[in-house]
DNA sequence: TGAACTGCGACAAAAATAGTCCTATACTGA
DNA sequence: TCAGTATAGGACTATTTTTGTCGCAGTTCA
C-alpha cells in the first residue's frame, strides 16, 4: 500500500547525491547509477524528466551531466515525486476531470481527498536538503519504534 | 503515485455502507456489490479478509451477510487499508527486516520513514464514521481548491 | 573525427492487481 | 430433511503497471 515507484526513489536518491556533491560542476547519469547500483538507462530517463520540469540543468557532451537548478533546500520531495510519478493520487479513481464509473454511488472520494492533501503537505515539507542532512545528523532516527501496525 | 488499490477502495466503501445502514442486521456481499456496481466475488473476498482481521462479523445462510463488529467511529481507514493491502509502505524497499540491495548506498529510506509515519497518522485519524458522515454534512467539502499541484 | 554525454521513442520483461471459477461449508426456513 | 442462500477460500487467468532495454539522433569537447 502506498508504495513509491522505484523511479521516484531513484530520482530522490539522485537529487540527494547531487545535493551532497555541490563541488562537482555536473555529474553524469552513469556516475550516479554506478554509485547506487541502479540501471543507468533508467536513471537517465528519470533525470531527463527532472530536467524537463526544471529541477535539474543538463549539460550534454563530454564531462557533461546534471546539476541542481535550485538550492537543495528549496526542492521538495513532493516536486520530485510529482514530476516522476505524475499527479495521481490516493483513490483508485481520481482522474481529475474524468470521474470514475461508480461516481454517483461511491462517496468515499471526498474524505480521502483530504487525506491526499495531508500527505501532499508532508511531502512538501521535506526538502532534498533535509534528506541529505540526515546522515550527517548521526544515527538519530535509526531505531525509532514506528507505531504504525497497531491496526491488525 | 501513492495510489490505493481498488480492493482497499472497495473495502472502505463497503464499511461506509455498513456504517450508513445500522438498521439492517446484516448485509450480503452481493447487496453491497450491486449498489456500487463492483464485482461481487471480489468484494466478497475483501469482506472475508476484513472479517478475518475482526473488523466485521459474518453470518452465513439465508439473510446472512456482514455487520460491523465495532462502532464505525472506532474503525480507522488505516486499519482497513492495512488489513487489505498489507503493511507495506512508501519506499520501494521497506521489506521490514529484509533490507534492499542498495541498502548501504541509499540513505533515503530514513527520512522517508518519517513521512510514512505521518501518513499513517493521517489515515489513523480518519474513521469510517467520518467518511459516512461526509454526505450528510451538505456539500461542504465539494469545491475546495486542492492546492497540491504547485510543484510542476 | 570520435568518445562521452543527454534526449527520446518504441519495446520487452516482470511484477502487481484485478477479476473469475469452482468447490466446500454453514445456516435458514419451509 | 432438503432446497436455497450465503460465507470461506484456493487456484487460476486476465489486465495493467512498473521496470528495464535497445537503438538512434543530437551535443559538446578535445
Ligand atoms: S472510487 Fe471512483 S468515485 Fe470513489
Ligand atoms: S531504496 Fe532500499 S534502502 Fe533505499
Amino acid at each position: 500500500m502506498l508504495r513509491l515507484t522505484k523511479k521516484a526513489d531513484y530520482g530522490l536518491m539522485a537529487l540527494k547525491y547531487l545535493a551532497e556533491h555541490p563541488d562537482s560542476v555536473s555529474v553524469s547519469a552513469k556516475d550516479i547509477a554506478d554509485t547506487y547500483g541502479i540501471p543507468p538507462q533508467l536513471l537517465a530517463k528519470v533525470l531527463q524528466r527532472l530536467t524537463k520540469v526544471g529541477l535539474l540543468r543538463s549539460h550534454a557532451g563530454m564531462n557533461g551531466g546534471y546539476e541542481l537548478s535550485r538550492a537543495a533546500r528549496s526542492i521538495s520531495a513532493f516536486e520530485v515525486i510529482h514530476a516522476i510519478d505524475g499527479p495521481l493520487f490516493i483513490t483508485s479513481c481520481t482522474k481529475g476531470s474524468k470521474s470514475c464509473e461508480l461516481e454517483p454511488s461511491c462517496t468515499i472520494k471526498e474524505p480521502l481527498a483530504r487525506v491526499n492533501e495531508s500527505i501532499a503537505g508532508v511531502l512538501k515539507s521535506i526538502s532534498i536538503h533535509d534528506m541529505a542532512e540526515d546522515e550527517s545528523t548521526s544515527g538519530r532516527v535509526t531505531e525509532q519504534p514506528l507505531v504504525m501496525l497497531t491496526g491488525s
